[in-house]
RNA sequence: GUGGUUGUAGCUCAGCAGGUUAGAGCGCUGGUUUGUGGCACCAGAGGUCGCCGGUUCGAAUCCGGUCUUCCACCCCA
C-alpha cells in the first residue's frame, strides 16, 4: 500500500484550537441567549429517511441534499431497466437515508413524531452542522453549523418580538455594533403583487426585486419585463423603490398603496403592532429596518421576514427567519403555526474575524506550565499539579524530562501565561518559583500563597 | 449547473522565452548559553514542483485530461 497525501472532502475543514476557542465563544453567547428567552435544546440525527427530507426544499434543494449510499449490496433492487431509465429511477433504489440540509424541517418531523409528548407552545433551539452538496466559496461551506431557535404552537407576534431582541442581545454580546435587521411580512409582498395587477407572482417579484441593491432599479426593470409582468405592473412599483426613509414613514405609505389588498393591509398592521411591542418592551428601534422588498426562501414562509446583515463587511446574512404557518403540514399536523430563525456561526466567525473583534487572550487556554529538571522535580510536581488543579487552576505538567529552555518554548508558543519552575532549591523549601512570561518577572513563593493569588 | 482562477519545503511565495545539483523568508532541529523562553549569530534537516498522460535529446516550465483551491452567476447560512 502506497503512502496516500491526507486531503478534506471539498468546502469542509477542520477546525484548530484557535478557531475552535473562538467558534465556542460564539456558540455560547448563542446559547445563553436562546436559553434566557427560554428556549429549550433539541438534537436531531445527522441523517433523516431521505422521504423526510425530499420535496421539502425545491428542486434545486433536492438535488443540494447529500445521499447515502445503502449498506451492503445496495445495487440488489436495480433491474436493467432502472439503469437504462438513469439516475432519477436508480436514486431510490439505492439510497434511502440522506444528511439533513437544514435544522426546521428535522424539528418539524420531532414536532409531528412527538405531538402528544409536547406543550404547546414549544420553544425550542438546536445548534448542529447541516450538509449540503452546493458549490463551495466565501462563507459558504458544504458542512456548516446552523443555530435555530423556533416557536411552535402560536400566533403571538410575541415571537416576531424575541427574535428581534435576540437578535439584539449576541450582536451586542458579540461586539457588533454596525448591523441592520431587515424586517418584512409576507403578506405585504402578496399585497403588493396584487396591487400591481400581477396577484399570485409575489415569489417572482421577489426575486428580482431582492437584486436591487446589487444591480439597480434599471437592471431590475429590465429582469421584471423578461419575467413577462406587464409594463404598468412595472411602473406601478416604482414608487416602491425610492421608498421614504424612517419605518413610519414606510407604513403610512404603504397603508395607502396597498389600501386594495386585504391581504396587505394585515401585514401592514402586524409590523406595526410588532413595532409597537418593540417599544413597550423598552427597546428602541434602533438597527430595526422596515424593508418593503425583502424577500427570502419564500416556498414556506407566510407571516414576517427577517435577515440580520452587519455592515461593511463582505459577508452576507448572518442571520435569517421568519413564520411559516404550516411547516408540520406535509407530516400530516395542520394547523401548527411557527417562527424561527437562525444564526451562520461560520458567517458570523468571518465577519467578527473581519472586524476584529475576537477577544485577545484565549479564555480556554492553560494558565500556568510546571517545568523541572529531574526525575525528583517531576515527582514534587505531579503533587503541585494536584493542588492547583484542585484550586480550579488549568495546570499542566511538562511530558518529557528534557531542557528548562525546551519547555518554556512549548509554553511560550502555547501561549501559556505562568511558568512554574521546579528545581532542587524550591524542592527542598517546599514552594514554587514562579515565572510571568510576558515581563519576565520571577517570584518565589508557597503553594498557598499562590493558589490565593490566583483565585 | 455556467464562466473564470489556483496548485512548487510544515507555512507564505519566487523560479516558468524548456537546459547542470529547484530557491527565499518564516517555522523546525541542534549549537553559541548543560537552573530560565522571546533577540542575535552559526550549522542542519526537509521537495517524485497536485495527479495521469503527451510533445521533446531534455519538462516545475509547453499541450491534453483529471482532482483541488478560490471567485462571479444561480441559490443560500
Amino acid at each position: 500500500m502506497s503512502v496516500q497525501k491526507p486531503s478534506l472532502p471539498k468546502g469542509t475543514r477542520d477546525f484548530g484550537p484557535l478557531q475552535m476557542a473562538r467558534r465556542n465563544f460564539i456558540l455560547d453567547t448563542i446559547k445563553d441567549t436562546f436559553k434566557l428567552f427560554g428556549f429549550q435544546q433539541l438534537e436531531t440525527p445527522a441523517m433523516e429517511n431521505l422521504s423526510t427530507l425530499t420535496g421539502k426544499y425545491g428542486d434545486e434543494g433536492d438535488q443540494l441534499l447529500f445521499k447515502i449510499l445503502n449498506s451492503g449490496d445496495f445495487l440488489k433492487n436495480v433491474s436493467k431497466g432502472d439503469l437504462d431509465a438513469g439516475a432519477q429511477s436508480i436514486l431510490p433504489k439505492v439510497s434511502e437515508k440522506g444528511l439533513r440540509y437544514d435544522l426546521t424541517v428535522p424539528f418539524a418531523r420531532y414536532v409531528v413524531m412527538n405531538r402528544n409528548e409536547i406543550s404547546f407552545p414549544f420553544k425550542r433551539f438546536q445548534v448542529q452542522p447541516v450538509w449540503r452538496a452546493d458549490r463551495p466559496q466565501r462563507g459558504r461551506y458544504r458542512e456548516f453549523y446552523q443555530c435555530d431557535a423556533d416557536v411552535v404552537g402560536t400566533d403571538s407576534l410575541l415571537c416576531e418580538l424575541e427574535i428581534i431582541l435576540m437578535i439584539k442581545r449576541v450582536f451586542s454580546k458579540l461586539g457588533i455594533k454596525d448591523y441592520h435587521i431587515k424586517i418584512n411580512n409576507r403578506k405585504i409582498l402578496t399585497g403588493l403583487s396584487e396591487v400591481i395587477g400581477e396577484a399570485g407572482r409575489e415569489g417572482e417579484l421577489c426575486v428580482a426585486i431582492d437584486k436591487l441593491d446589487k444591480i439597480g432599479w434599471e437592471k431590475v426593470q429590465e429582469e421584471l419585463a423578461q419575467r413577462n409582468f406587464s409594463p404598468y405592473a412595472i411602473e406601478k412599483l416604482s414608487p416602491i423603490v425610492n421608498l421614504m426613509t424612517g419605518n413610519e414613514g414606510r407604513l403610512d405609505f404603504l397603508k395607502k398603496y396597498l389600501a386594495a389588498s386585504e391581504t396587505g393591509l394585515n401585514g401592514i398592521a402586524e409590523l406595526e403592532e410588532l413595532f409597537s411591542m418593540l417599544q413597550t418592551y423598552g427597546e428602541d428601534q434602533e438597527h430595526v429596518d422596515f424593508d418593503v422588498v425583502l424577500a427570502r426562501g419564500l416556498s414556506y414562509y407566510t407571516g414576517a421576514i427577517f435577515e440580520a446583515k452587519v455592515n461593511h463587511v463582505s459577508i452576507g446574512s448572518v442571520s435569517g427567519g421568519g413564520r411559516y404557518d404550516n411547516l408540520t403540514g406535509v407530516f400530516g399536523l395542520e394547523g401548527v403555526s411557527g417562527v424561527g430563525f437562525s444564526f451562520g456561526v461560520d458567517r458570523l466567525y468571518d465577519v467578527l474575524e473581519e472586524l476584529g473583534l475576537f477577544p485577545e487572550e484565549n479564555p480556554e487556554n492553560t494558565k500556568v506550565l510546571l517545568t523541572y529538571f529531574d526525575t525528583k522535580g517531576f515527582g514534587y510536581g505531579l503533587k503541585v499539579l494536584n493542588e492547583l488543579r484542585s484550586a480550579g487552576i488549568a495546570a499542566e505538567l511538562y511530558p518529557d524530562q528534557t531542557k528548562i529552555k525546551k519547555q518554556l518554548t512549548y509554553a511560550d508558543k502555547k501561549q501559556i501565561p505562568f511558568v512554574i519552575i521546579l528545581g532542587d532549591n524550591e524542592i527542598e523549601a517546599g514552594n514554587v518559583s514562579v515565572k510571568e512570561l510576558s515581563s519576565g518577572q520571577q517570584e518565589t513563593l508557597s503553594l498557598e500563597e499562590l493558589v490565593k493569588k490566583w483565585k
